[in-house]
DNA sequence: AAAGCTTGTTGCAGGGAATGCAACAGAGGT
DNA sequence: ACCTCTGTTGCATTCCCTGCAACAAGCTTT
């Protein structure tokens, strides 16, 4: 099923997350053709490579780099 | 047996090849309590990371970022 | 109030990939 | 010759990533 090394898979969601910011997580695995659960279960991942991510409190992802503190 | 996820593995072999450099891959090995043929396997992946390592014409392994060209 | 839809989470199973072991050939030293 | 150490590789085992399905909670629309 030629499943794809894991980090390419972080990349695409913290992508994701940086070209759409405030989607929620469902919404980013429509667009990129994952489960919910994916999404979901990378957050934890990709704060660990460093890649932060916001999320309000409705749920909204947003790339949570570049000391920006206005998130 | 608690194996380690694999970025941590990456990271371990790199951060001895920085604290060694020059080692060969069997010294890194018993350094690290990992098998040989671990060491040498993960080196493609270390490159593909972004660790680049310079292996001598003796096996010894060096980093090699840093735009350092004296390796 | 319901019914419907979407969300995030979680348990489970399948499968791809990482790992360890052992054997091998080659280089070097005694 | 022998012995040791090295890197590589084939194979079997095991890990854990992934997708699916079910669930509860929240929200909107009847």
């Amino acid at each position: 099923m030629a499943r794809k090394p894991n980090a390419l898979r972080l990349e695409e969601i913290y992508h994701k997350i940086e070209a759409y910011p405030g989607k929620r997580a469902a919404s980013l695995a429509r667009l990129l053709g994952l489960n919910r659960s994916e999404v979901t279960r990378s957050l934890p991942a990709l704060e660990e490579r460093g890649w932060l991510v916001y999320e309000d409190d409705r749920g909204g992802l947003y790339p949570f780099d570049k000391a920006n503190s206005q998130n």
